[in-house]
DNA sequence: CTGAAAGCGCTAACAC
DNA sequence: GTGTTAGCGCTTTCAG
């Protein structure tokens, strides 16, 4: 009979009316229906040799103890799937689910699971957001913003895939070849006769501060000049994005003036900001928007305050996300092959998991090329 | 000393360089670095009560095996978080981001995990999504289309929560008040004196069909009309939506003439079909998408007709997306409030979890109502 | 057809 | 500081 069962000497399920101590276990099953925890498992799975009254039987007591069987005493023994935490600071920004789409397109023919993790709510950083998925999962990709460095060591060996990080760090990592979409605008530009540009660059993430707040490593900085600087000359702003500097510094060696607003990543953000500045001086002859969103942002603007898009003032965007094409005029932009984008991160992490590729090494680290798309805005 | 380590009478690590026969475990590292599997936790985890040297030389050792903990054996001694599964049927339609995204917000509030499983790409459905997903979550969430029925088995007791689904299903469910949204819709247009409607209906996903392609089931339906119909009155499609047959007919019991339209679930087939329809008959006075990204494909389709809305024609779309506000015209919209389905969604299955709800009961079955949200467009 | 044993890899408790 | 002993809940042998 069944001893084993019997034997193991604690109440099943003291159902104490919503209030279960425990989650029942496959014993507890085994127990209240009379058979051995064999049993039980080839009647949750559907297994052969059976006796089907018996498959029935069981299954009837699994439901009546509300028992789920633990997907990690599963997966220890039967060795799992890979899976693979993404990390994006949110999906508001219609570029990242499109990301994160590629992205689990593509772990999805290797048979992984994406574990998303969206760290633009509440207080969490990139840093936090891996810290949250590292026990979950076997390696990570994200974009994380300026939070790298430590990320790598909450992972205890586990690969690490950074997404638009700053170049210069270790690890594996995709980066975006910032000059080289800056010379595709400006070559456009000049194209287009445009002769004073304005760049609408974002404030907050994916700025400079890679190497800021490393928790405990104190570092020692001059403090910010704020304002009160000598250098009466040219007033740039305090913070510039990785992609705003790009502009500025090709801007500045082909002679081309650029002048520099910043608003908050978001469409309304850039409306906003863009509206003050319309209506503070001239029109520029072409507006050049840290992303897609952006963009949008800077078209409503333009529209409002009467600029005829292009042929007043061109636009231009950065991402190429599908956004692009519904607004009117359609955007032109710099697009990114995101599908391919995808397909490389899994790629690496695979190479990174099974040992192919080493952190660090120049094949881990990737740079991909901004192609121009041109529609109706520019 | 460390009798245990040396016990486990296996090779540690046999490393034909690059093939390694299987992962690292604790106490290959515990072997290899002279310690017991005990010091190997405290060093790989931090813990105090560790000589800083031995933790060190550990982690070294470990880096060089290439020791990954593995995460099932953790959440096994660990008791761990539970984690949802959301299943989406694709990324593209930024209404689903939008949705994933306040489930991940909501979750994330409660400590849980949310598993992202896009069954928008390649073959998968909504069933074998929930397969997918079943072994790896404590319950899954999911616009699941059509294939609601045979989920609940995958799951084995565990919650599972469908969202859109056809009333009269079992299980728990959240879903939204089509005659309502299609009284506020029709009641707007009515006030803005529209007589002549236009319906473009999407045709794939989200359909009547829920009970239709069970797998074995096999129906005799009527083959497609194709054109030659001799009810030269009025051709309807074959398949309505549900949200189609909502509409059509509230327009029916209010002798409305309500023309149905019908595309592929995206912006671009429904600029196409929108425009052979234009193309081929006298303009309506309104249009109603289906969603909003379909009533972003109409507006373009229209302003390519020379179409001005809303002056000649209104148009209204369903979601009430963040994408609305940025189309020229902006959209008028039905409009859900998108936080609190998420959060509602969450909440259900919390309730589910620990018992407080029954599937099936009145209680985990929620109906949620569209609001109208007036914008430009109509 | 069903039952009993033997682990999967890890960490919480307690030794020492 | 470090090592040893017990399990976590499940599935895979291998016996009946």
């Amino acid at each position: 009979m069944n001893r084993e069962a019997d034997a193991s000497g604690r109440a099943p399920h003291s159902s104490v009316d919503g209030v279960r101590d425990k989650r029942a276990t496959i014993l507890d099953v085994a127990a209240a229906a009379g058979v051995s925890r064999q049993t039980v498992t080839r009647a949750m799975n559907n297994m052969p040799g059976i006796k089907p009254a018996t498959r029935e039987r069981v299954q009837q007591e699994a439901r009546t103890l509300g028992y789920v069987p633990s997907r990690f005493a599963k997966g220890l023994v039967q060795g799992s799937r890979t899976s693979v935490g993404l990390s994006i600071p949110g999906l508001t920004n219609p570029y990242f689910p499109a990301f994160a789409s590629s992205v689990v397109e593509a772990a999805t023919q290797r048979g992984w699971h994406v574990v998303v993790d969206d760290y633009g709510h509440g207080e969490s950083s990139g840093l936090s957001s891996v810290q949250h998925l590292a026990p979950h999962v076997d390696a990570v990709i994200g974009y994380l913003g300026p939070h790298t460095l430590n990320a790598n060591d909450l992972l205890s060996g586990r690969p690490l895939l950074v997404l638009d990080r700053v170049s210069g760090e270790a690890g594996a990592g995709i980066s975006f070849d910032y000059p080289y979409a800056a010379s595709l605008a400006l070559d456009h530009l000049a194209l287009r006769g445009s002769s004073s540009v304005l760049y609408l660059d974002a404030i907050i993430s994916m700025t400079t501060a890679a190497d800021a707040p490393a928790v405990e490593i104190p570092l020692h900085v001059a403090p910010l000049d704020d304002g009160g600087g000598t250098d009466a000359g040219r007033s740039e702003p305090v913070q510039l994005s990785v992609r705003g500097k790009a502009f500025v510094e090709l801007a500045a060696s082909r002679g081309v003036g650029l002048e520099v607003v910043s608003a908050g990543e978001s469409a309304e953000a850039a409306f906003t900001s863009l509206s003050a500045r319309l209506a503070s001086g001239p029109c520029p002859d072409a507006v050049l928007a840290f992303n897609d969103l952006m963009a949008a942002g800077a078209l409503k603007a333009l529209s409002a305050h009467g600029v005829r898009v292009p042929q007043d003032c061109v636009v231009m965007g950065m991402d190429g996300i599908p956004l692009g094409r519904l607004l009117a005029p359609e955007l032109t932009t710099l697009s990114l092959d995101l599908r391919a984008v995808g397909r490389m991160a899994v790629d690496l992490v695979a190479g990174l998991i099974d040992g192919s590729l080493v952190p660090g090494s120049p094949e881990s680290a990737v740079t991909v090329r901004h192609e121009l798309t041109v529609r109706e805005s520019a």
